[in-house]
DNA sequence: CGTCTTTGACCCGCGC
DNA sequence: GCGCGGGTCAAAGACG
């Protein structure tokens, strides 16, 4: 699902950060990670991509009413995590961030990724 | 009964 | 050292 490109010009005046994450320090994981985010224009914020997502932090942003929510895949051994957040003008604008690959098939065949692209006009900003 | 939310505490880096 | 901002843990409860 990383083959997604952003085709529309998204006119967003706010960036996402590619943190520093320095590999070999104290957590000594995983270092690089795939990190990629879309906006959406919606009001359901979490967004059913197939994958079993379970919720385990929620915290609140500044400059941001709206708190930003954090998920995990809850698939064994898949440590996909995925945060989901309001713009902090427009209420309507969901921006979810996606951080990891699955390493398991999708179990849901509900819907698409593509397909959800294109219902929610899902516009990638980074990857 | 298993899975997922909720929510405060906790951790860590950074600036003062 | 302390407060702050951001990220995570985990116990208890909700929900199917």
């Amino acid at each position: 699902m990383e083959k997604h490109k952003a085709s529309s010009p998204i006119s967003c005046d706010f960036k996402l950060g590619y943190h520093n994450c320095d590999d070999g320090n104290k957590r000594g994981k995983e270092g690089k990670q795939h990190r990629y985010a879309f906006q959406t224009r919606s009001q359901i914020d979490v967004l059913d991509d197939g994958y079993r997502w379970r919720k385990y932090g929620e915290k609140s942003v500044k400059n941001n009413k709206f708190p930003r929510s954090y998920y995990r895949c809850s698939h064994r051994g898949c440590s996909v995590k995925k945060q989901i957040q309001r713009h902090w003008r427009d209420e309507e604008i969901v921006v979810t961030t996606y951080e990891g690959i699955h390493i398991h098939p999708v179990e849901k065949s509900t819907e698409s990724f593509e397909q959800i692209l294109r219902n929610h006009h899902i516009y990638i900003l980074s990857l």
